[in-house]
RNA sequence: GGGCAGAUACCGAAGCGGUUAAACGGGACAGACUGUAAAUCUGUUAGGCCAUGCCUUACGGAGGUUCGAAUCCUUCUCUGCCCA
C-alpha cells in the first residue's frame, strides 16, 4: 500500500521549501507503515476569500501528493477562525466576517478545492465543531501556553509593533486556535505557505502542552501574481482562479514578466524538475525564446485544469487575437431593447458596461481604444443603428456582439 | 485617568485659508512598439449634462468661523506614542 519511506520523503520534499523536523517526519512514515495506518495531514482553509487562485494550488497540489501516497488529508475550514481574521503577512488587522459569509464562502471553498485533491480520501472539519465549544477558561489555559514575547518573534506581529501599527488582542490568538485544530485533529503534518511558518510551529508547541504528538510541518513557496512582485491574492487583483475561462488562464499567463516563467512551470504547471532545469537553462543561453517557453507553461495550466485539447484551443484562441489581431472564437451577444434602434456610442458602452461610467467611455473613444467591426470610433457623439449585427471591441481584449432587438 | 501626534483619492504620500478634482510615486486603463496581455515609451485616471463650458459629490463624522476651508475653531469616532 505504501511507498518506502526515501520515496516518500523525496516526493514531499520536492518543491517545498522547509520541511521539519525531517528525521520526525521519516519517523512518522516508518510507523505508518507498519502499522498500515495513513497519516493526518492537515490543511487550513481561510473561508475569507472563497475564490481559489494558482497560489492556493500550489499547497493544494502537495496535499494531494501526499493522497496519492495513500495518507489522509484533513481539510480544515476555518469558518471559526475566520471570524478572527488571519493577520498572517498583514500590515492591516483584517476584517472579521459573519457566521453567514464563512459558512458560505467555506461552502465554496471546498468546491474549488476538490478540483485538485481525491475527495475520496479528505476528511473535512469546520473548525467551529471544537473552537465554539471552549469556554474562557479553556482559552486562558490555552493563552497560558504561549507567551508574548514568543507571538512578538512572528514577523508580520513584530513589523506592525515597531511602525506603531495596532494589533488587537484577537490577532494574538489566531495562531493559538489554529495551533489548537492541529489538536483537536490529531494532525501528523500540516502543510501550508511559507508565511504560514510561524502558526504551524506553534501548532506543535500546543500540541505537546496538550500531551499529543507534536506534528511536522512543510512549507510551499507563495506563488507571485501576474504581476511578477507581490504574491497572488485577490484582493490585490494579480491571480488566476481555478474557475478563470481557459482563454483567460492563458492570456494571464501571458501576461506575467518574463523572469516568472520558470516558477510558473514548476508551481503552477507542475512540470517535472528535470524540465523545469532545461527550461531555465534554455531561457539563460538563449536556446529557448521566452515567448514560447510561456506559450508552453500557459498551454500546461490551462491543461491541468480543463485537459490538454482546451490548452490547445486557448493558444489558437490567443494566437489569433494577438497575432493575427483577429477576433476571438466566442463572443457573447448583448441584444439592445427594440426600441434602441439608435444608439450613442457612449451610452452603449455604459450600457454594456464595457467601461464603467459615461465619462471612462468618452476617455476610451479619445483614446483610440473602440472600435465597431473593426472601425476606429473618434467621435464620442456618435449614433449608431444595431438593425443588423455589429461587433464591439474596447481594448485589446474586450468583444462584445450587438444587435437590437426585433 | 493625563499629555502629545495622526486620520487625504484604489494604495502610499504632499498640501496647512483662495488660481486644488487635490503635487509626486505605485497600481489600473488606453495607445505605440513586439514572435508575449513580457520589457520599453506616451497618454489617461471622481460622476453627470442641452457640454470649446456648466453642475454635483470628495480630503475620518457632525457642526461653526470666513466672501472663500483639505487647510482655522468646537465636538465626536478611530489609531499610535509617552506618563500613571
Amino acid at each position: 500500500m505504501f511507498a518506502t519511506v526515501n520515496e516518500q520523503m523525496d516526493a514531499f520534499k520536492t518543491g517545498s521549501i522547509e520541511l521539519l523536523p525531517e528525521e520526525e517526519l521519516a519517523r512518522k512514515i516508518e510507523k505508518s507503515i507498519k502499522t498500515q495506518k495513513p497519516l493526518n495531514i492537515k490543511l487550513g482553509a481561510d473561508p475569507s476569500r472563497p475564490d481559489l487562485h494558482l497560489g492556493h494550488a500550489v499547497v493544494l497540489h502537495k496535499l494531494h501528493q501526499f493522497q496519492e501516497f495513500g495518507h489522509n488529508a484533513v481539510l480544515i475550514i476555518g469558518d471559526f477562525t475566520g471570524m478572527i481574521g488571519d493577520p498572517s503577512g498583514k500590515s492591516k488587522t483584517r476584517t472579521q466576517l459573519t457566521r453567514e459569509e464563512t459558512e458560505e464562502n467555506g461552502k465554496s471553498y471546498l468546491e474549488q478545492a476538490t478540483i485538485i485533491l481525491d475527495s475520496n480520501r479528505l476528511s473535512v472539519r469546520w473548525n467551529t465543531e471544537w473552537l465554539s465549544k471552549l469556554n474562557f477558561f479553556d482559552i486562558i489555559h490555552l493563552s497560558s501556553k504561549y507567551t508574548v514575547a514568543q507571538l512578538l518573534e512572528r514577523d508580520d506581529f513584530s513589523k506592525r509593533y515597531k511602525a506603531h501599527q495596532p494589533i488587537s488582542l484577537h490577532e494574538f490568538m489566531y495562531p493559538l486556535a489554529q495551533a489548537y485544530d492541529s489538536y483537536a485533529v490529531n494532525s501528523d503534518l500540516e502543510l501550508g505557505g511559507s508565511d504560514q511558518k510561524f502558526n504551524l510551529l506553534v501548532g506543535r508547541e500546543i500540541q505537546k502542552a496538550y500531551g499529543q504528538e507534536p506534528q511536522c510541518i512543510l512549507t510551499m513557496p507563495l506563488l507571485e501574481g501576474t504581476d511578477g512582485i507581490e504574491k497572488m491574492s485577490k484582493s490585490l487583483d494579480n491571480y488566476i482562479a481555478l474557475t478563470d475561462t481557459p482563454r483567460d488562464i492563458f492570456g494571464k499567463v501571458m501576461s506575467i514578466p518574463d523572469n516568472m516563467i520558470v516558477r510558473y512551470l514548476q508551481y503552477a504547471a507542475l512540470a517535472d524538475t528535470s524540465f523545469v532545469k532545461q527550461v531555465e537553462n534554455g531561457l539563460v543561453d538563449g536556446s529557448v525564446h521566452p515567448r514560447n517557453a510561456k506559450v508552453d507553461t500557459a498551454k500546461r495550466i490551462v491543461a491541468l485544469y480543463h485537459g490538454e485539447e482546451a490548452g490547445d484551443n486557448a493558444l489558437l484562441e490567443f494566437e489569433r487575437i494577438f497575432k493575427n489581431k483577429e477576433i476571438p472564437d466566442e463572443i457573447d451577444l448583448f441584444e439592445l431593447e427594440a426600441n434602441l434602434s439608435e444608439i450613442n456610442i457612449v451610452d452603449l458602452l455604459a450600457l454594456t458596461k464595457l467601461a464603467p461610467s459615461k465619462k471612462e467611455a468618452r476617455r476610451l473613444i479619445d483614446q483610440g481604444g473602440v472600435s465597431i467591426d473593426g472601425e476606429k470610433i473618434s467621435d464620442p457623439m456618435l449614433k449608431i443603428s444595431f438593425v443588423e449585427q455589429k461587433l464591439l471591441k474596447v481594448g485589446k481584449r474586450k468583444f462584445l456582439n450587438i444587435i437590437a432587438k426585433q
